[in-house]
DNA sequence: AATGAATGAGGATTCATTCAT
DNA sequence: GATGAATGAATCCTCATTCAT
C-alpha cells in the first residue's frame, strides 16, 4: 500500500528533527543519520527527499524563517498604531515559540552556515531585509528620517540578545528580552517626540 | 634546524593559523592538518604541542580574547573622563585589528564552540563579564543606577553588530560600527543629563 | 547485488577472517582493514556490523570458544564410561579443527586480550570453568575427591601443550598431544585404582 | 661532565622499565616513550642505546630468562639428591621473584613476540631446551628412559600454570603452584619406584 | 515509498624513529 | 651523553551518499 502524500509529512518531520538535533548538539555537526532516526526514517529516505545534507539544513532554515515571518505577520494584524506595530515586530522575535533554546541554537548555526553556503546567506539576508523594512515602515511615522538607522540598530540589538542567550543555561525569558529592546526604542521615540 | 625553545613559537604560529583558517572557512570545520600546514609544520607536531584539536581551538580563543582585552586596557589608559572611558571600551571592540573578517568569523564560531566545549563557554562568559563590568564602571558616574541595564544592552548591541557583519562581504568599517553603538549611548546619556 | 539478511553472513565472514588474520600474524596487531579485506568487504562495513575492533575480536573469541564447546559436547555423546568421558574431553581439545596453527595462535592472543578487555577475560574464565567442571564430573567416579585437583592439573597441562605448540613451526600432531595428556591421566587413574 | 659508564645503568633501567610496563599493560602495546619515561630518560636515548623497540623487547626477554636461569642454577647448588635437583628446578620456576604478575604477563607476551620476531622465538626455544635438559638430567636416575617424556610434560605443566595465573587477579601463590607440579612428579616417581 | 547494504573519502590521533644541537 | 624538535606512516573510525531491491 503505497502511502500517497507521504512526501510533505516526511519533509516536515525531517525539518523538525533537524532543528531539534541542531538544538541538542548546539552545532551543525549533526549526522544525517541522527536526523533521520529522530524523524523516524532511514537516512536513505532523507536523501531521497532532500538530495543532501545541505538542502536539509536549508529547508530547516526556511522553515524557521517562515515560522518567524508568520509570527510577525499575525502579530501585525491587530496592531493599530505605529507604536503597536513596532511592539508587534519586536515581540514576534521573542515569541515563546521562537525564543527557545532549540531555535536560538539553530539561528546561531544558521549564521555559521551562511558563511559557507550561498543559499543560507541569501535566506538570512532576506530575513534581515524584511525585518529592517518592517521596522522602518513602522518607525517612520514616529521618528521620520531617523527610521533606517534606528531600524538597523534595533535589528542588531535583537540578534545580539539572541547571541547572548545562546550562552546561558537559564531558560529564555521572552518578556525580559522584549523589554530590553523596547526600552531602547522608547528612548528613540522620546527623543523624537519629547 | 631544530632549536631549543621552539614551543612558544610553534604555539603562536598555530594559534595564528587557526584563526586564519577559521576565518577563511567561516567554520570550525577545519582540519588540524590544514591548520598545521598553514603554520608550517606537520599535524603531528600540532598535536604534540596542544594535545588535540579542541585545545588548539581553546588556545585560539584565549589568544583572541587576550588581544581584545589588551586593546581595551590600552585604550583606557589615556581616558580621562567617564565619557572617554565609555568611548574607549566601545572603540576597542571595533579596532581594525579586532573588527576584521577573520576575527569576526572566529568570534561567531567561538559562540558555537561554547555550546559544546565547557572551557569555551567559560572563556566567553568571562569575556562578557569583563565587558559588562568595564562598562558599568564607566557608565555609573554618568547614568547612575541605570548603568547595569545599559551596559547589558550595549554589550548585546556590540555582539549584534559583529554578528551582522559576519553576513556582509563588504570590508568592515570600524568607524561606522563604533558610531552605531555610541549613538545609542548618546541617547542614554542625554536622557540622564538633558 | 545488495540483498537482505546479509548481516549474519558478513559477521561470520569477519569472524572467520579475524581468526585467520590473527593466525597469520601471530598477533592482535592486525588492522581492521586487513580483516575486512580478507573477508571481502570494506573496513567501514566491518565497523558497521561490529562497532569496533574490540568487538570483532570478542566475536572471534566467542566463535572459537563456541566451536570448541560444540566439539566437546558432540564428543561426549557416544561416551559410555567415565573413562571415555575423560578421553572425549581431552580429545576435543586436540581435534584437528581446534589444534591448528591458526587457532592456537588465536588462543594465545586471546589470553593477551584478556589482560586488557574485561569481556575477553570473562569469556576465558567461563571456558576454564566449563572445562574444569566437565573434567571433574567425568573424573569423580574414577578418583573421587581427588577429581578437582586433577582436573586443574589436566586443564593446565592442556593449555601448556597449546602454548608450547605455538612456538613450533611443525604442523601440530593431535594424536601426540592427546596422548601426552592422557598418559598423565593414566597415572592418576592407576594410583586411584591399582 | 660526561658521565662515564652510564650505558649499563641506562640499559638496565630500560629493561626493568620495559618489564614493568608490559606487566602494567598486559600487552606488548606499550610505547617506547612510556618505557623511557618510566626509566627516567627520553625516548631518543632509548633508541640510542637499543636501536629500536624490538631490541628493547629482546633485551627484556634476555634479562628475564637470565634471571630465571640464575635462579635455577643457584637452586641447584645445594641440591644433593636427584629428587632435590628436580625440586630445585621446579621451585625456581615459581620463585617469588619470577612468579610475579609483572613477570607472568611478560612471559605470556614473550610467547606472542616469538610469533613475529625470530630472535624472540630463538630465546624461548633455548629456554625450553635448557629446562628440558635440566629436567631430564635430574630425572634420569629416578625414572630412566621415561625421563624425556616426563620432562616435556613437566615443562608444559609449568607453562600452563603460568598461563592460567595470567587470568587471575589474585596474587600468585608460589607454594601452591610448586606443589601442583611436584604432585604430578610424585606420581611419576611412585610408578617408577613403587 | 522505503530501506538495508555498501563504500570511498577524510580526519584525528598515535608512535617509532631521526636529527641537530 | 642526552634531548627537544620534528615527521611520515599508519590506523581506527565516521559519515554522506549511492544502489538494488
Amino acid at each position: 500500500m503505497p502511502k500517497l502524500g507521504m512526501e510533505p509529512i516526511r519533509r516536515a518531520a525531517l525539518v523538525e528533527a533537524t532543528i531539534h538535533e541542531i538544538g541538542a548538539h548546539g552545532t551543525l555537526d549533526v549526522t544525517v543519520g541522527a536526523i533521520a532516526k529522530r524523524a523516524g526514517m532511514s537516512s536513505a529516505l532523507a536523501h531521497h527527499y532532500f538530495g543532501g545534507k545541505e538542502q536539509i539544513f536549508l529547508a530547516a532554515m526556511r522553515h524557521t524563517l517562515t515560522l518567524y515571518g508568520a509570527d510577525v505577520r499575525s502579530a501585525l494584524v491587530p496592531a493599530q498604531t505605529s507604536l503597536e506595530r513596532v511592539e508587534a515586530i519586536v515581540g514576534a522575535s521573542f515569541t515563546s515559540s521562537n525564543f527557545r533554546p532549540d531555535v536560538i541554537a539553530a539561528w546561531l548555526n544558521f549564521y555559521v552556515l551562511a558563511q559557507t553556503v550561498p543559499g543560507a546567506k541569501r535566506l538570512l539576508t532576506v530575513y534581515q531585509a524584511r525585518l529592517r523594512s518592517n521596522l522602518i515602515y513602522a518607525l517612520r511615522p514616529l521618528i521620520g528620517s531617523n527610521a533606517p538607522e534606528v531600524a538597523s540598530r534595533t535589528a542588531a540589538l535583537i540578534d545580539g540578545v539572541y547571541l547572548r542567550q545562546s550562552l546561558v543555561k537559564a531558560v529564555p525569558d521572552p518578556c525580559q528580552a522584549t523589554r530590553q529592546v523596547l526600552n531602547y526604542l522608547d528612548l528613540e521615540l522620546e527623543r523624537a517626540a519629547p
